[in-house]
RNA sequence: UCCUCGGUAGCUCAAUGGUAGAGCAUCCGGCUGUUAACCGGAGGGUUCCAGGUUCGAGUCCUGGCCGAGGAGCCA
């Protein structure tokens, strides 16, 4: 058998024989010459059947094949501009690995499908180009967020999903039965980590986190999953400058090497192109101001909801960091500031075009009365914080960190709808399959 | 949980209260350079479910189920 390739290098074999083997994107025929589309995962490549040029049974075969069907084929790679990708495979032998039957055909057509159709077929709808373009972008960020920590002298340190309390007490959990005991999946691994950033001065973990929240918009899911740094000795506006420099190092690698995936699924690059530190900062103060001269309803005290964090972002052409939010609307570990009690030192980074909040974070209370203030002020069960308090009673030490949702960021990076096309297989309310 | 919209062939959709339709997919035929190929033909229906109004309901009414978008909450 000739050499065994993959697809995406069939530019380096011109002139030569190779063996493909993958599965059948899309059949055309013109009576005796068929145009068969072969993808492996790694690449597509237009194969030409002709009859007279190939032994019978190859070209009855080639002619019965059905969409995805599996198989292998040895030919000529041949240097062709009419074909889709440059390149084509004059076909001399093929192997039907198995052929889908065609009185119950592969469900995914070239053509156009509804949302709940397709979420019903994730398992296949994966293999689209346009979803393997989402799922190499994706890979890539997540490569690029951890490069970054890792060449910064981070440690990754992985935090537990099951937690015997909430995190931050006000979102709703899933709750599961761990041995006639409760436990909850985590929503964050946000306090381990601030154990885990005196241990090693800069870490970060990265995993999936859960929320139970019977949200349905285009920008949640019931499962995703979240990269969060911790510093220690780390204040406010070294948390945002970290924030600043990994968003727009990620975006650069995107850009760097998943030109290709970005332009398939006919992203703006010249908008992601501008993504480069310094980002904008606004407190949040100047925020409602902003947003109040826009004709929304947002009161000094409350949280922005979706609309405003799209009016605040669609003044600039990057991502937006807004600080010092009131300490009443954000969670109970969050420092105030010195100079003004009623604010927390956190900040939210919103996505340009709409995307919303990618990144939340701050400087984290260090102060062992306060912090016991706060927990009984949020009625937290004492007990189960005991640990995190013990942070404060041996060495307390002023720091911060962040929390990034690789989904929202995957969507805005790739211009997509919804974040449901920016995980493999999506949890969201109401859909837990497949 | 609330608001809005939707559910008709395998898929995407059409059908003024009056015979259930098209494109794609599948099958058959034609075409030696196709690009979501094209051309001709065939098969394919519990119109989401249960009631109701009506001579007659895919269409109108009531209830339910399922889904989508948004709100609140959040990354």
């Amino acid at each position: 058998m000739p050499q065994l390739i993959e697809i995406r290098r069939v530019g380096e074999f011109a002139g030569q024989e190779v063996t493909v083997q993958g599965w059948l994107y899309n059949l055309r025929e013109s009576g005796k010459i068929l145009f068969p589309l072969i993808r492996d995962g790694s690449g597509i490549i237009q194969g030409v059947v002709a009859k007279g040029a190939v032994a019978p049974d190859v070209f009855e075969r080639a002619r019965e094949l059905t969409q995805e069907s599996s198989l292998r084929a040895t030919g000529k790679v041949r240097a062709d501009k009419r074909a889709p990708g440059g390149h084509e495979l004059d076909i001399t032998s093929l192997e039907v690995l198995h052929r889908v039957p065609s009185d119950a055909p592969y469900p995914i057509t070239p053509k156009e499908h509804g949302v709940e159709f397709l979420a019903d077929h994730r398992h296949l709808w994966l293999r689209s180009s346009r979803q393997r373009a989402i799922l190499g972008v994706r890979h890539e960020i997540i490569k690029a967020c951890r490069d970054f920590f890792d060449d910064r002298g981070f440690t990754l340190v992985d935090t537990p999903i099951f937690t015997p309390s909430a995190c931050e007490g006000t979102t709703t959990l899933f709750e599961v039965n761990y041995f006639e005991e409760k436990a909850y999946l985590t929503q964050s691994g946000q306090l381990y980590n601030e154990a885990a950033a005196a241990a090693v001065g800069k870490t970060y973990c990265f995993g999936p986190t859960f929320r139970a929240e019977k949200s349905k918009t285009r920008r949640h899911l019931t499962e995703f999953w979240m990269i969060e740094p911790e510093v220690a000795f780390a204040h406010l506006d070294d948390v945002m400058v970290l924030a600043e420099e990994l968003v727009s190092s990620v975006v650069a690698r995107a850009l760097e090497r998943r030109k290709p995936e970005l332009q398939l699924l006919e992203r703006n690059l010249s908008k992601l192109e501008q993504t480069k530190p310094p980002f904008p900062r606004l407190t949040y103060d100047e925020a409602v101001k902003i947003l109040q001269g826009k004709g929304s309803e947002i009161q000094w005290g409350g949280d922005f909801g979706a609309t405003d964090e799209t009016l605040l972002s669609e003044g600039y052409d990057k991502p937006v960091m807004v600080h010092r939010y009131p300490s009443q609307v954000k969670a109970f570990y969050m420092a105030p500031d010195a100079a003004r009690p009623e604010v927390a030192l956190c900040v939210d980074v919103l996505a340009p075009e709409g995307y919303g909040e990618i990144i939340g974070g701050g400087e984290r209370l260090a102060d062992y009365d306060l912090l016991v203030k706060r927990i009984e002020e949020n009625k937290l069960p004492r007990q189960a914080f005991e640990w995190y308090l013990d942070l404060r009673r041996y060495g307390t030490f002023p720091h911060g960190g962040f929390g990034m949702g690789i989904e929202r960021v995957v969507a805005w990076i790739c211009g997509l709808e919804h974040v449901r096309e920016t995980i493999p297989f999506p949890r969201m309310l109401y859909r837990l399959t497949p």
